[in-house]
DNA sequence: AGCTTTCTTGCATACGAATGCAACACCTGC
DNA sequence: GCAGGTGTTGCATTCGTATGCAAGAAAGCT
């Protein structure tokens, strides 16, 4: 009771007019000062940083925002935050972007479209500086806003793939360079017979197909080897593997185009009771944290996260130096590093047409 | 070449002059008509409304904010979001937020005393007009700049233990209760000698040790039946297991303080060709995505994240329609509930102190 | 001493939107 | 035809900060 504690202290937001009547000047010359300008002396300058920070000061960026009509904030887009890919994403981001001095204003889309358009009609309130729209399963819902966006003066960037998207700077990891590693590693197996699991029209994962199947042709493989078994969900990973296990030629390696799923795979397969990758081989993609938890640890492709923020980040910074925004877009695409693990090896030794292993 | 493009752009911030211009009334008329306020003429309304978003206009909310002295937005402060546990919690808390006409501010707080403290000085400085703090591990290290926001009119709401806070707003899940339902359960199915795996010093995940123990001893079980095993990293996990193996006589369950580490456990345990729960019976707390992910699916308890972070919203929403803030602290507490799979069972039939079964 | 130069400070204003108050127009009733 | 009301609109100002410009003080120069 000898102390006051959190009584009343309401309102008592110190200004910059406050400082500048305790100490006896004007309050452009507290601005002045506070901001370490040449123009004031440095006795004055020492005098009232004292007060200012003996009074609780702290800048109102709304208002300094107002005035030089800067946030200094990067807006971010991403579609949730509960697939572990996103979280290393925006931790990086946010990184880059602090040590340039920036803050960082995330917004989740939620993947569908009216929410995507919200978040960016909010970032294009509040007036940040640059957004960085990461695409959901390949798509860019709200394009018109994006577009209205970058005819406002705001810079935008896409993180990943999105089609036919001409005047927007990108920056991407390269999913055909991936996709093609994980096809040599397997057949440097020894794997002749393979599956593809994933989406169907592969939106969005489109090119880590394509860089599979060209990884395929060019050690020789031809295209009848390749089975494709459409899945997104859980129930549907299950399905695939059940659809495998009936098939009498059976592929030996199955690519799934997210670590998720071939972390389903790996769930349902060991449930059946086969053995990977001693029954089949299993790769993912994204190399997510998750790639380690399951058992076995899954061969997969490292996406370069960081330097995919970073280089987003970049990109953002130098189209806000740009004064008048240049036509040109700018592009840079990444390449991503095959991660071998215990997941993959050699085929099983009999043939797997016959079934007699499979009891 | 038919279509300009993204040519120029640049700079064309439509403001509500521009449309006073344009309309030929004056700004107060206009930002009375797009406010739909009950002075204006519907037909000047709609006449307005016309030209505004013809014109492509955008209310500028740093301006609305100066103003209003209020940003229609909550801070949030998480640690990190790279655990699975704060993606959840944030989605939730910027649900129940947008529902309520507020927006998010996230901060990562990376768990280090500055960082956690320039998020908080961040926040105040762009007037957010509530705060919620997620406690990493159990501790508060920037208490001072809490307490200047609190101090300043911005009510702060903390979530998640954190000792000796007299004057913060908190909601939590309760830990005791949560421990004391897993150790029931194990006893429940005949286990007798326990461990328990997590930081020595239990920070933050005191209650859930406290109610384990409690669980324990409400049903006649003697303290010396239970053995600690420091662990928070992999590494140290896997340690706690090879200790386990080498104990003479030693527990049939192990209770993990979060499931991450439970899902460590289990990894190397059955990397060391053992069974869960044939051998040993693991348990963790959380509820994690993550948790369903290993084999076998884990026990665990569900944190009501959902109920959480809508509490703190609640909480928050309540503070800032006081006018002047009320001096007594709130305290919400909410039940976690026991969820069950497959890594508990009944504990070995033969006694585990000989070494048989180990081969 | 008078004048220019260099420092330091204050004045005025702008950023974009919201709002109390005054002013004007219109309609009604006498 | 004029007082009084009602319904719309404009004027003036405010929020807190930044900055161009003028003004004043101090100092150096002839």
């Amino acid at each position: 009771m000898h102390e006051s504690g959190t009584e009343s202290g309401q309102r008592s937001i110190v200004t910059l007019d406050d400082i500048a009547r305790r100490a006896g000047v004007s309050q452009p010359t507290v601005s002045r000062a506070l901001a370490d300008s040449p123009l004031i002396s440095a006795k004055t300058k020492a005098r009232i940083r004292e007060i200012a920070d003996e009074a609780g000061y702290q800048v109102n960026l709304v208002a300094r925002s107002l005035k030089t009509r800067s946030t200094q904030t990067l807006g971010l887009v991403v579609p949730q935050v509960s697939n572990p890919y996103f979280p290393k994403l925006i931790q990086c981001f946010a990184d880059t972007a602090r040590a340039a001095g920036y803050h960082l204003q995330l917004q989740l889309s939620g993947a569908d479209q009216e929410a995507e358009a919200a978040c960016l009609g909010y970032l294009r309130e509040v007036r940040v500086d640059g957004v960085l729209i990461v695409t959901s399963r390949g798509g860019l819902p709200a394009r018109k806003q994006a577009e209205a966006l970058l005819e406002a003066g705001v810079p935008v960037v896409i993180l990943g793939w999105v089609e036919d998207c001409e005047h927007f700077d990108m920056v991407m990891a390269d999913d055909a360079v991936g996709g093609s590693a994980l096809a040599q590693h397997l057949i440097g197996l020894g794997h002749t017979r393979f599956g593809i699991v994933g989406a169907t029209p592969h939106r969005g994962h489109y090119d880590r197909l394509v860089g599979f199947l060209a990884g395929l042709s060019e050690a020789g493989c031809a295209a009848e080897s390749v089975d494709h078994f459409p899945a997104v969900s859980e129930a549907e990973a299950e399905e695939a593997v059940d659809i495998w296990l009936a098939m009498p030629d059976r592929p030996t390696a199955l690519f799934a185009y997210r670590d998720v799923l071939a972390a389903y795979l790996v769930k349902h397969l060991t449930n059946r009771g086969l053995s990977v990758p001693g029954d089949v081989s299993i790769v993912g993609f994204d190399n997510l944290d998750l790639a380690t938890f399951v058992n076995p640890q899954l061969t997969t492709v490292d996406l370069p996260i960081e330097a995919l923020a970073a280089t987003a980040v970049n990109q953002l910074l130098t189209r806000i130096a740009e004064q008048p925004m240049q036509a040109a877009v700018r592009r840079e695409i990444l390449t991503p590093q095959l991660v071998l693990r215990q997941s993959s090896g050699p085929p099983p030794v009999s043939m797997p047409c016959t079934k007699e292993n499979n009891k």
